[in-house]
DNA sequence: ACAAATTAAATTGTATACAATATAATCTTA
DNA sequence: TAAGATTATATTGTATACAATTTAATTTGT
């Protein structure tokens, strides 16, 4: 009886634990494909949302990405010194900071067009499995 | 049709990044039950590793936790000092690292072991579909 | 209108992650 | 058995993450 007083706190008894270790085997999954660019994980989620919304405030970009400014802030900086994308203030309202892709911000979804499906191919999931996995991790996302 | 071009390059369409910002947002949940202990999320999966196997060797540790020696080295010598654990050569093998848990080490153990449930209570899942989400989170995590 | 509250970014400090490399010990094999 | 390959950690360098705080701009309440 008193042996299940720990039982919780095992490794395989916590959902926690392979949400976090699938995470990260998930995104250097990607790695190798981003090689040639010379861009990371994050910074393809900040042009992702960027190829499909530019321009976006900071704020927003934080929104989408569930990432806070302490996060974005110095990523987008660094974006910028390469010539993918500029900031500007937003005339309306001095606090926000709007931040457009150039052109290089742009063409850089040519070169990565293909990768989403290079790395599903190495998902060991079903399409079925997939959907239901990705159901579930929106739920726990969206949650509150 | 060419509009479709990019459309696996939208956020929504991509299983990865709702894993990526699941796991780090379910990882935030737990670090206001930290908060006492002083302890961060990555410590306390060495912890748990450790509560239930000490001693192991470093490599085991980076095995079990899908985590690099990059990662735990520091970590692991900043627990030492904390005097959490203790280091030991292998005296059959000079090359391996054996860790091993002090009392204040296993004492820890106390002080969390309602964490998970806390923690399971915020989860908006049912029983189910936890179960259905850690069943896909092992098979991505072991597949190859 | 104007002080207080709120908001948007940026900054600071700490803690991961991991690729790449280095180092030391052990194993392999010709 | 001795050189080469392999293995276990550690180190270096770069890039996140995020809590907490700061700064500047805007909004709110009276």
């Amino acid at each position: 009886m008193e042996e299940k007083k720990y039982d919780l706190l095992k490794l395989e008894n916590q959902l926690c634990f392979p949400l976090y270790a699938a995470a990260r085997k998930v995104t250097s999954m990607y790695t190798p494909y981003f090689r040639e660019t010379g861009i990371t994980y994050t910074q393809y989620l900040v042009f992702m949302a960027l190829w499909e919304k530019s321009p976006l405030s900071v704020r927003e970009l934080c929104r989408i990405l569930y990432l806070d400014s302490g996060t974005l802030t110095p990523l987008i900086k660094k974006l910028e010194r390469e010539g993918y994308l500029i900031k500007k203030r937003d005339p309306d309202d001095e606090r926000v900071v709007v931040v457009s892709l150039t052109d290089k911000g742009y063409s850089l979804r040519e070169n990565v067009a293909d990768v989403p499906e290079k790395v599903g191919g190495c998902m060991p999931l079903s399409a079925e499995e997939a959907k239901t996995l990705y159901r579930l991790l929106y739920k726990l996302l969206e949650a509150e």
